[in-house]
DNA sequence: GTAAAAATTGACTTCTCGTCAATAATTGAC
DNA sequence: GTCAATTATTGACGAGAAGTCAATTTTTAC
């Protein structure tokens, strides 16, 4: 259905070509060092060829965003995959969280800077469009779970909360934590010493508050969440292996 | 003690002038329409003179932070201020936080500048240390809250978090949710109708989840929190004209 | 082989940052 | 009040990056 010569293949391998190139330059010096013009030198291509890849250097970075927010979306797949109770797959996504803020750091460092007002605000409707709807997959997993835990009766709908809503709550813990711990860089100044383990309670509290069943002790839940991290790790570090 | 000469006052005055100047072009035009040409054209000043003032734009964005920051502050002061039971004064923190996202608007902006990654790394050590400080200042009003519950009895240490352990969780849910409320256009989309009133429950949750006394159910809550607002939000209002 | 279409090139314009030598204003000693 | 020293102000300038586009080269289709 869809010819391609070879022409237009060489184009599209280019254009990962300067992710790959631009990628780096971003993760070590940052915004201001990846420069059109130093992409273009380094790729021994004309400024002008790379224009015609990505409007600007925002829409490289955005690029290179929807890459790593790819991969989440796939750990979280994996995460909420098999036929556990969904309470103790929803946990599987809290540890996918984890590893990617702490196993994927790059991908991470560039989901940070896709909230950079100075690039999101200068990219086309049309990329923002794409790594909203990617996000929005990521949200759909979690609300799946809930509503399926809604369905089988291991959990009774608050009468105050919608299960967005209570995707909500987890999902702000789990990006605030990670946010302050990434950009607060005194949290131990703070007397914050163990950023992960303090969220992993709160996410267990947060559950057992909207009376998830099986209701698990703290004690409990960081075992378990030791324990399914043994399993998924390995099957995470698989996947992101296979993101490359 | 301190000898100040009327041209120092002028310079100081100066200041503030460029930050009065700054606010509106970077709240309604972003980042890169502040230039230093510009606010030196509306002010009638050699650019040159702006940058006896602040070395960079990035510095000016800072300093209007700082302002936002110590209005933040007051805020929490008053609402931890008065003699009831510390968790219904946490509870007007959360209201401060709410009054600030919501009616300081322009602060709650300039403060997300801040963590924009280009601004914080282009400016002086100097001013991230009183910013941090400032940001520290806030916390430790609220682990304040947590000790002194401690200390009455009204809240027993849970074994598994110290007391700044409890406040990163509030803060970090409260922070996350103010970011993704902020910066996803379409929580509605994803079944997110209220994130205000979903952010009290959560935190109540994760209050009743520490054990601490009183215990309230949501209902309670959200109740309590109503009357508390209608007290506190004219003192807000106070606080936030006489910060002008 | 050739003409049309597509892709590539890099010089050029524009913009902003940040500097600094020259100039102006202020201060304080006399 | 005068004058030299100090301090502040000025704006032309250099550097460097963004983004454009007419000219040139390569590819494609016949």
């Amino acid at each position: 259905m869809v010819e391609i010569t070879r022409k237009q293949r060489e184009i599209q391998l280019r254009t990962q070509e300067i992710l790959r190139v631009a990628k780096p330059i971003l993760l070590a010096e940052g915004l201001q060092a990846l420069t059109m013009d130093r992409v273009a030198a380094l790729m021994q291509y004309a400024k002008g060829t790379i224009y015609n890849h990505f409007p600007n250097k925002e829409e490289i970075v955005l690029a290179l965003a929807l890459e790593a927010m790819k991969l989440r979306h796939k750990l979280f797949e994996k995460a909420a995959s098999g036929d556990r109770p969904a309470r103790i797959r929803l946990m599987s996504i809290g540890l996918a969280c984890e590893f990617y803020t702490q196993r994927c750091t790059e991908e991470f460092q560039i989901e940070q800077w896709m909230r950079n007002s100075n690039i999101w605000d200068k990219s086309s409707p049309d990329r923002q469009t794409v790594i909203r709807q990617c996000e929005a997959g990521c949200m759909q997993i979690v609300a799946g779970l809930v509503r399926e835990s809604l369905s089988h009766g291991e959990l009774q709908s608050p009468k105050h909360l919608s299960p967005e809503e209570m995707v909500f709550g987890l999902w702000a813990i789990t990006f605030g934590s990670q946010i302050l711990t990434a950009s607060s860089p005194s949290l131990q100044a703070l007397g914050i010493f163990d950023p992960i383990r303090s969220t992993r309670i709160h996410c267990c509290q947060l559950l057992n508050g909207f009376g998830w069943q099986p209701i698990l002790s703290v004690d409990e839940y960081l075992n378990l969440v030791e324990q399914i991290a043994s399993e998924f790790f390995p099957q995470f570090e698989q996947i992101q292996r296979e993101h490359r």
